[in-house]
DNA sequence: GCCGAAGCTTAAAATTGGTTAATTCAGAAA
DNA sequence: TTTCTGAATTAACCAATTTTAAGCTTCGGC
């Protein structure tokens, strides 16, 4: 095809490059982003292993052992400041790369914990780059990735910056009730969410008293229910509405369904 | 070689990895990541323009329709929320790519503005994408951009959630001081910071009387100047003790000098 | 069944930061 | 010059959140 630069070339190339990034080389990145699909290919992952107690799978400031997918369970990734501070960047689920930083080999300025009874899948940082180089679906997933941590910390960025703290806390059950239900891991309306309040707090920029006043509020009003590491979304529309929550950023990456 | 799993072969490899990674071929991504050089090659800008009035580059919700480099001036990537909140997700400095996500041509969960007297190169997403099939250096400098975004976004979050209003300002600051030095982008203790009260506020989650108020705090402690559309950086060493600043997140994506 | 540790809950007191509102200042337009 | 506008500044007051300090509950180990 010649490389004609007026409107329609350049939306037809485009067209070009989007059925390319969708033909299959083991990676069409559809409607999610789910990493568990690498577990798949034979030969390619190192080892699986249960996680028992919380186990830190990468330390601020070092590189990347092996490139970690989470496949059942939840992460935290975080930077731990001097006086005791703590701020958790993401929270990992199932399906997310736990240390996308391995790829490049260099260090990093989070630490990444895995939270008891999570699996991981471990992997041989090269054997993935050596398999990039031959997948142009492969590399297409891994910016999509990209963008859609970009998106979600962003979006947490939004709601550090200008969301109120029952704002905050109703945004974030939220949007792990979406990102849950994406990968259709959510039972009976329950999530398992193995989280203290600590955990709310360190993420939102709040107080563990005040994740706690909060959490009491937003059950009194019957919107959620927190309790004994399970999440109930009781209301969710009124609950969307006090937290004007919009979920597209969480598909930002992915292709439309 | 031999695929072998212990510890030094997996070190060696990597070894490997690395050296190939820095081979020329256009983007060895030394100690900065400044995208500017991409307008050094032949043929690949569709044209530059200067910025007079403030201009939206690419709204959220849409697709960036080109690549975007900022060459001089200053940019701000932000979310617009319903009630007239707008949150800063991260200022655009001489050599950043102001719509990375064009490269993906999928819709964006943020705007970007930039701001007058600044200088743009435009380019088409389709030839950088078919450039990067060709160019192993190209695809690394791109996921080092990402890291270096993330963990620049991380840091903010940072702020955010776990530092007080003049740690705020005080750290970004020394950010900007740290950026615009490692592009020799500084003349004289002098920083051009064409940025309102209220562009702070927008960033660091806070009130632009605030951000007065806490300006004037580090005016009277003889700290920083902010006036004029000026930053002057008067004591750095107690700045930095201040805002706690380690500035090795900015070198994430990056190589050793 | 007891104990200790971790997590949760509650209640002041203290602080940070936000709101409102009025004043000044600088530059663009008339 | 005068006027107009957006931005910066200041002050007084107020609200949200943190801090501090207990007490309480749960649960695994002994």
């Amino acid at each position: 095809m010649a490389e004609s630069s007026n409107a329609i070339g350049v939306a037809e190339s485009r067209t070009e490059l989007s059925n390319r990034s969708r033909a299959s080389q083991g990676f069409p990145f559809g409607t999610t982003l789910d990493w568990r699909r690498l577990t798949q290919i034979q030969g390619l992952s190192l080892r699986q292993s249960v996680i028992n107690k919380p186990t830190t799978v990468l330390r601020q400031g070092q590189i990347a052992s092996s490139f970690f997918v989470l496949v059942d369970g939840w992460g935290v990734k975080y930077k731990q400041l001097g006086n005791g501070r703590r701020q958790i960047l993401s929270f990992l689920l199932p399906g997310d790369p736990a240390t996308l930083g391995a790829l490049s080999q260099q260090p990093m300025a989070h630490s990444v914990q895995l939270l008891p009874d999570s699996v991981v899948d471990e992997f041989d940082p090269d054997a993935i780059n050596r398999k990039v180089q031959d997948s142009e679906d492969l590399q297409a997933f891994i910016s999509a990735t990209y963008d859609n941590e970009l998106a979600r910390a962003d979006e947490l960025l939004t709601s550090l910056g200008r969301r109120s703290a029952k704002e905050r806390i109703a945004h974030l059950m939220l949007e792990f009730d979406a990102r849950l239900s994406s990968r259709s891991a959510i039972v009976d309306g329950y999530i398992v969410m193995p989280l203290r309040q600590r955990h709310l707090a360190d993420a939102l920029g709040l107080t563990t008293i005040h994740v706690n006043r909060t959490l009491r509020a937003l059950r009194d009003e019957n919107l959620i229910d927190v309790r004994g590491g399970v999440l109930r979304i009781l209301h969710r529309d009124r609950l969307v509405a006090l937290a004007n929550f919009e979920d597209s950023y969480l598909s930002v990456g992915t292709l439309p369904a």
